[in-house]
DNA sequence: GGTCTCATGTAAATAGTTACATGATTAT
DNA sequence: ATAATCATGTAACTATTTACATGAGACC
């Protein structure tokens, strides 16, 4: 089977929820689904070429409220109908790919007391996404309640959030572990 | 900062618990560290001719028990230097692409009813790598009790045992959700 | 004037998969 | 003999990151 690259139905997802430029695009992606996903530049522009040379989406002049004018990308009915065809016929692939997990189960040949300061590490990065999710599902039950995408974001906030408490416990069992050894 | 590949620190950590061939990697890898880890032919081969340029690792003629010969490659005390360093000084990434959380934050767009069907899938999925991960614990129980790395392996296959019923125990959330809708 | 954010892009390098080719050995 | 598994590899392609280049407009 060919493989085909997830960016360009990102692009398209994010497109259908709401129009806007590259640039935008970036910020979107790191402000809010950073948890879960990433692009870099590199790939949001070629994509968006790509997209529009294959009439899945099309550059729009957009007046904002204060009068100025803006280019953004709006996704195209064959657009949406290609982002919803894959969606729909795609299986759910799961990423391979776990550092943590390598570095534990080859923990043995780590200095103790740097894998010690790694997992510290992570504890404090899991944290900083507890909080930041927080924020996230506030927001979500105050600005964003009348959404018709609210009740799926938030599910997916609900998974990152068990997801950095299961990391948060295992690590602390981890630590338990390597502690004896330093 | 540069790219560097991960391949090449999977390999020299394999081979540094067993020295084995190339068929004999992608075997292990497959069978063995396939919760968290993956590496395709196309990888290893080329890897393994780089590891064995620079020096970190080389061809070794192996006598086995049926007076059989066999060559393997071993990790040498450069190579194991390599390792390590890599493993105490680079920080631990986490991966950001999780399609499950994809299609569930852009879950308006699917077709309920494939939504379910996908969701049930995963649940299957799931079933199965616990079941064989109650296998792999035994193992590790019985067989391989006294390794030294048996500790750490227990790790992993705990965290793997608590993702698992995490996913499944969230998509059934998400079930429920999406069954209103069909 | 200078700095910050907005904005778009490309080139080079690296990473990784898939598909194919080939042949040896082992089991039935 | 023939099918399955062992074993090694490469070529083409696809995906992705990083670093760089460039310029406009806003803010101070």
């Amino acid at each position: 089977m060919k493989r085909e690259s997830k960016t360009q139905y990102a692009l398209l997802g994010i497109l259908s929820q709401c129009e806007m430029n590259g640039y935008e695009i970036r910020k979107y992606i790191e402000s809010t689904i950073s948890f879960f996903w990433s692009e870099s530049f590199g790939q949001i522009y070629p994509t968006l070429s790509k997209l529009e040379k294959d009439g899945f989406i099309k550059e729009w002049e957009k007046t904002d409220s204060n009068g100025k004018k803006k280019k953004v990308f709006k996704v195209t009915r064959p657009g949406l109908e290609e982002f919803r065809k894959w969606m729909d016929q795609s299986p759910i692939q799961t990423n391979k790919r776990n550092e943590l997990l390598f570095k534990v189960f080859f923990g043995r040949h780590m200095n103790p007391k740097l894998l010690m300061e790694q997992l510290e590490g992570e504890i404090r990065k899991q944290k900083e996404d507890l909080k930041s999710l927080k924020v996230f599902q506030k927001e979500l039950k105050t600005e964003w309640e009348k959404h018709p995408d609210t009740e799926y974001w938030y599910l997916t906030l609900e998974y990152a959030e068990k997801q950095a408490l299961l990391n948060l416990d295992w690590i602390q069992k981890v630590k338990g572990k390597i502690q004896e050894k330093v």
